[in-house]
DNA sequence: CTTAACTTGTGAATTCGTTCACAAGCCGAG
DNA sequence: CTCGGCTTGTGAACGAATTCACAAGTTAAG
């Protein structure tokens, strides 16, 4: 991939997909940028400009095919493959990921949860065997996971991720509210309910 | 508040606050600009930068006093009151959500969560009573809550929100994978776990 | 009192992302 | 075949956010 892509318009590439595709399962055949950018919340130049980055698969006059966009997106965002997932940390949250239906929906597969207490270790959460983190760097070796999903206690999470890390891993997606250091080649993203709350509560504290 | 401030500038101002509290609790005094980048993945210039569209709270050559500052950054996320909180969707992320330390920890108290399926109705979740969405409307007149957290399937995320958005409630903190549409006095943020798996897929397949 | 070592606060420069604006291409009607 | 209506793809203009760079203030030591 020739230039960097920022993230702002992966994230767009990803909302354009679930239009398509809900556009796909009504039987439309083709997608103007102006009705993709009204469903997205942006501008049609935006979503062109988007597009650009990778080829140029719309029509002149026409619009863009919505199953061949879909196809390309898809491609484009590695949706063409299964990616296998690790959940680390066996408590509420990671019980809700493990029933979330859209991981599989789009190709991800829930191998395991890990834990580090007894009463969970060799049960199920939501289907999926939970395992002793002892065994974290065996499994992995064998199991080959692409991306691990940090449920664990914000104190504990940076110990864990280097544990992760170390097994390499690299790609992690972390639910704990701390920022997480790690080396460049490793994928980290950060879902913080703690900092989205502040933020409503800064925009009800400042608001004209 | 004279200049609009970047969404990004909110954030990072939440994730100071998190380090300032562990500087704080370890019972240190003060933090220079460049501590506090360190911690947070930046640069010392852009956390005095962000401090000084609200002030200037440091001193040259010496930095920032740690309560001080820790304090200043609350008022400014409007932490210093309780915000009053309502789940709506009362199931597994809904519970996860609940028994979330966080939320207390940081003046967001539940008031309670609410959804359509009878067997959950009049039942607690993790302490928080579940009732009947039909009485929303009667309960938000009441109650006064200022945030509502969306955890409802995607597909019925726009209906609930136009609902919640009609009681008045000009803050909601959105987990259904959807592009909501709301009127501009109304913030809403979405935490979009597909999108980050998807940002993730798409790390892993274009890496140099 | 002077000097050296630090660190903030902030205009200026730069980089990055979005929007504008329009030539180029496509389609259907006549 | 030509014209009018549409829509893409993309340089150029713009705007927003980040980084640079340095004067100004603070402290401690001599």
């Amino acid at each position: 991939m020739a230039k960097r892509i920022a993230d702002s318009t992966v994230r767009r590439l990803s909302a354009y997909l679930r239009f398509l595709e809900d556009f796909e399962s009504r039987g439309l055949e083709t997608i103007s940028s102006e009705e993709l950018a009204q469903r997205g919340g942006t501008t049609s130049a935006q979503v062109r400009k988007d597009l650009s980055f990778f080829g140029s698969f719309g029509k002149r006059g026409l619009g863009y095919s919505v199953p061949e966009l879909a196809g390309r997106l898809r491609e484009i965002l590695g949706l063409g493959r299964e990616w296998k997932v690790i959940i680390i940390g066996a408590g509420k949250i990671g019980a809700a990921l493990a029933q979330y239906r859209g991981f599989r929906q789009r190709g991800f597969l829930i191998l395991a949860a890990y834990d580090a207490n007894d009463a969970k270790i060799g049960q199920k959460l939501e289907g999926i065997p939970v395992r002793d983190i002892a065994q974290l760097e065996r499994d992995v070796k064998q199991d080959r996971p692409d991306i691990a999903v940090l449920t664990v206690p914000g104190d504990e999470a940076q110990k864990v991720l280097d544990r992760v890390v170390k097994t390499g891993i690299k790609a992690i997606l972390n639910f704990a509210p701390t920022q997480l250091q790690a080396p460049a080649d490793v994928t980290v993203k950060t879902v913080n309910m703690a900092m989205e709350l502040e933020g409503l509560s800064y925009a009800l504290t400042n608001r004209e």
